[in-house]
DNA sequence: AAGCTTACTTACCCACAGGTAAGTACCTGA
DNA sequence: TCAGGTACTTACCTGTGGGTAAGTAAGCTT
């Protein structure tokens, strides 16, 4: 193991910022946290359909690592974990948000269809 | 092969925004050709310290086929290729600065090194 | 006629991102 | 007593992103 790092060295700001998004899911984590606020390992798990336990486990461990999400457990049983964004992670959803706008325009523009999230009607 | 594809199903914008963009190099291709308006092949290529020309060539076919990036060929001999960014490419560029800010702003916080483009002193 | 230039193309290879699936510990409800 | 829910952990496997390196076409220079 020992992977991680994202530590650099990185060409530019984008390159660094990259980083700490780079991974399947990490961007939908970020949404997903933003929206709720507060959401337990399993409702992310609904939230993100198609996901793995592994994946999900890996991105939101790194996040973490990164300073992103605040990982708050309750010593409990069954056992219950929530994850939230910290101030950092708030402020990079923050500068993710024109992207996300960019993207939202180019999806209407190449006709992309929508991963169908419904289910979670909660 | 037959892969390329980009084009979707996606989750949410930042899904679709990120799925053009993801590729080692391709930030730094949008930066370069940001930054210099017009560049050919071989000066991209040694803007890049690291890049392999197969990569290079290949994220610059994704880009186009994206509609991100315009390559003009001058039939000489020896050949000549001109890249330049869209408008298309450039309005992506502009909702990547913000990230960008927030990527420098990781970098001091963590002390991150920055690759040394010396040499291009052209 | 050999060599240099540019902009690729192609074949081959490896590391790693990410998926699948089973296992763990603990308690609750049927 | 046993399935079910929580939040993981671990082992294993595969696809592919990206690297290396050699080959190609065409003309100019020496």
């Amino acid at each position: 193991m020992a992977k991680s790092a994202r530590r650099g060295p990185y060409f530019c700001g984008i390159d660094a910022a990259m980083d700490v998004v780079t991974g399947k899911w990490k961007s939908l984590i970020l949404w997903e946290l933003h929206h709720h606020g507060t959401r337990r390992f399993a409702e992310l798990r609904r939230g993100l359909p198609g996901v793995s336990e592994k994946m999900l486990i890996q991105h939101l461990r790194e996040m973490e690592e990164d300073g992103l999400v605040h990982r708050e457990v309750y010593r409990e049983v069954p056992p219950k974990v929530e994850y939230s964004l910290t101030e950092y992670g708030v402020s990079l959803n923050a500068v993710l948000a024109p992207l996300g706008e960019w993207g939202t325009e180019r999806m209407r523009r190449i006709g992309a269809e929508k991963v169908s999230v419904n289910a979670v009607t909660t």
